[in-house]
RNA sequence: GGGCGCGUAGCUCAAACGGAUAGAGCACCGGAUUUCUAAUCCGGUGGUUGCAGGUUCGAUUCCUGCCGCGCCUACCA
């Protein structure tokens, strides 16, 4: 709602200044002014228009207000401060259209998005690291889904790299495992926790005698060969891992579409496809000497060509064309004619846009409690199956570590002349999860003096330094339950474990989407535990609240608000104007915000929006419900007013949450 | 060295496109409702937005320089 007469307002202004000034402005800046009582909409236009006109900004604000004429949806526009626009809606009119859950219509764009997230490396348990990745991808994913679009969730499995190795090295060389004994191990409920404290100790084991490595160079090659017997392994190992992982997400009602897999990546020779075309466009260039001699390299995203070309004539041009300095280069091709990852993300990019000319075989691989399937890629894969890749728009969530190989992945696609690609594809860059020093010396490490002194330290997988997903999980459960438990003694034990599971993943979800994306997050156990404050189970308590006026009232919150609407909105109008009346107007006007904060978010690929937008609706609520007694309300038409209030705010953070992937228990 | 990012209250973080008095949570201190359950609410303490310049009617936001911190910069993935 709120979106949309912003719009038209937009539209409006943008109509007016053409009439008036015969000035076509591309974007009209629309903001808030810093109190409801001042409008609900401010246009900051006059300062910008006083450079252009050579005018006094209250002059032109003056004139904009006079001659902009009537606004469907608008009640009137004043002139404040220097040169303010404040636009007033009318009041009456929104809460109707609000309650009765009008939904304007607008265009979605055609074309499906593939979003990708988590990529965990299938050798050991998920950490917190992992949990914020893949609870940013999802939340995202959810975003895209409420505007509308058609989305595809990838999870891309790197079955075949060095990670997967080392723990076939630690099964085959240091404990000795026979297959058969790995296969019996794998069906351990937390196999991943073994993996896990036998990678770290993989580790150690290279430490101890720099000759290791060469085990680990070997069994690297051996997975390769589809046929082997280490690849078998490996294939056990890794496949055993992912389903663990797949449940771990599961647990925060994460899923996954399609499982693309680095092994088929290689057996279906995408790279030979890719690095055809790549020759072909000049993209790759072969390096006759220096460092990287009989590599194929790419000039690195970022990089620019030497000075020397700027101020050169045409001349030096041709000559800098076909040579990248060595700093600049990026292998793609080692010497020995393998292909480096950032080589075989290329090939699956161009297989994404439908740009390779190549398709994975597809199998069914996992198919979750509520009945969706999840598809995994094969050699020879089944003969029915969902169609994936080419797609029109991607979004990958990575961390901010591999954003120079992101780029690089771009700069290729855009070298083989698919500018339009490039365009649509999105690094959905984030920063790390790291732990405070004191959650570290909680987990049993002995830190530097240097260590203590940092304001956070990163977690280390290959020391096995980290705080896995579903101890975290657990951790949050046994919390909630405890508070559950002495609450509502009166509700059977699985009602209020389910209960304590919806609180732990809202405080967990919400814990991992209010800090904005490019800040570290600093781990600590009190914080990530807390249940007061701006927290998930905070906003749930605000639905929860809402939910037993309506209870007591013996009310159905759904069907009420919209009849209301109908019936009541004369009342709307009496309750909703007048100083007295800024406080809950404030509080619909945040209400109406969801879909344009929901397009926000996607626009800045900044799901952190979303839940200072939960979290700003519940406090507004928790006031709201302090104030105002509903239920013992005397005057009828206000109770009614009051109660669709309630109903509103409640829909709209029960909607708000589920977009985050949280939902909300019927007591707390 | 080069690239990317960060520096805001004691702590953890907000403030999209430059805008009206820089806001929350935690912590600390003091209060509130025999009610629609207090996982709540209200009040208080707390700021030279790293430093120095510049652009602008207006800078936490843009530009330059400096200081401090993190990540990336492998024929690893």
């Amino acid at each position: 709602m709120y979106r949309y007469l912003q719009r038209r307002l937009a539209g409006a202004v943008r109509e007016f200044l053409r009439r008036n000034y015969s000035l076509e402005l591309e974007t009209v800046v629309i903001e808030q002014p810093p109190k409801v009582e001042l409008g609900e909409y401010a246009l900051p236009l006059a300062f910008d228009l006083a450079k252009k006109l050579r005018r006094a900004p209250r002059k032109i604000a003056d004139e904009v207000v006079a001659g902009l004429g009537p606004v469907e949806g608008f009640e009137k526009f004043e002139v404040a401060g220097a040169g303010y626009i404040n636009a007033r809606v009318d009041r009456a009119a929104v809460a109707v259209a609000l309650a009765s859950d009008e939904k304007p219509k607008h265009d979605v764009p055609d074309g499906k998005i593939l979003v990708e997230h988590s990529s965990i490396n299938p050798n050991k348990a998920a950490h917190i690291g992992h949990l914020r990745n893949a609870i940013l991808g999802d939340t995202f994913v959810r975003l895209l889904e409420y505007a509308g679009r058609e989305v595809d969730v990838q999870n891309y499995i790197d079955n075949t790299g060095v990670q997967v190795a080392d723990v076939v090295v630690g099964f085959t060389h240091i404990e000795k495992t026979s297959g058969a004994e790995i296969e019996q191990l794998s069906r351990q409920p937390r196999f991943d926790y073994y993996c896990w404290d036998l990678y770290a100790r993989v580790s150690q084991w290279y430490e101890q005698d720099k000759q290791n490595l060469q085990v680990r160079a070997q069994t690297l090659h051996a997975i390769e060969d589809a046929a082997g017997e280490t690849a078998a392994i490996a294939d056990l190992i890794s496949v055993a891992v992912l389903r663990r992982h797949l449940e771990t997400m599961d647990r925060l009602e994460i899923e996954y579409d399609f499982l693309p897999r680095e092994s088929e990546i290689l057996h279906l020779h995408f790279w030979d496809a890719a690095f055809a075309k790549l020759k072909e466009a000049g993209v790759l260039l072969f390096e006759t000497q220096g460092k990287n001699k009989g590599c194929w390299v790419m000039r690195r995203a970022g990089t620019s060509k030497s000075e020397i070309a700027e101020g050169a004539e045409a001349g030096a041009e041709s000559a800098e064309k076909d040579e990248i300095s060595e700093d600049d280069q990026k292998v793609i091709v080692r010497s020995n004619g393998t292909v480096g990852y950032v080589g075989k993300d290329i090939a699956y990019h161009m297989w994404k846009f439908g740009l390779l000319g190549r398709d994975f075989g597809y199998r069914n691989f996992y198919r979750y409690p509520n009945g969706h399937d999840c598809w995994i890629s094969a050699t020879e894969g089944e003969k029915n199956h969902p169609h994936f890749g080419d797609v029109a728009e991607i979004y990958n969530v990575i961390d901010a570590r591999q954003s120079e190989a992101q780029n690089t992945v771009i700069e290729a696609l855009r070298g083989l002349g698919h500018g339009e690609a490039a365009e649509h594809y999105t690094h959905f860059s984030y920063e790390m999860v790291a732990l405070t020093p004191r959650c570290a010396a909680e987990l049993g490490y002995t830190l530097s003096e240097e260590d203590k002194a940092r304001s956070y330290i990163e977690v280390s997988g290959r020391r096995g330094f980290g705080v896995k997903a579903d101890d975290l999980i657990d951790a949050l459960i046994t919390s909630a339950k405890k508070e559950v438990d002495s609450r509502h003694p009166q509700l059977g034990d699985s009602e209020r474990r389910t209960i304590a599971t919806q609180i732990a993943i809202g405080a967990l979800r919400y814990f991992m989407l209010k800090y904005t994306k490019q800040s570290v997050i600093a781990f600590d156990f009190k914080e990530a535990l807390s249940f007061e404050g701006e927290t998930g189970p905070y906003a749930q308590y605000a639905v929860v609240r809402a939910t037993s006026i309506f209870r007591k009232a013996g009310i159905d919150p759904e069907p009420f608000c919209k009849d209301v609407a109908g019936n009541l909105s004369s009342a709307f109008a009496q309750h909703l104007t007048g100083e007295a009346a800024n406080e809950i107007w404030g509080l619909w006007l945040t209400a109406a915000k969801t879909s344009y904060i929901v397009d926000q978010s996607i626009a800045t690929t900044e799901p952190a929006y979303l839940a200072k937008h939960a979290f700003q609706l519940a406090q507004f609520f928790n006031t709201f419900y302090h104030r105002h007694p509903i239920l013992s309300e005397p005057d009828e038409t206000r109770k009614q007013f009051l109660l669709s209030t309630v109903a509103v705010v409640r829909r709209e953070l029960i909607r708000t949450l589920a977009v985050m992937g949280i939902t909300v228990p019927p007591v707390m």
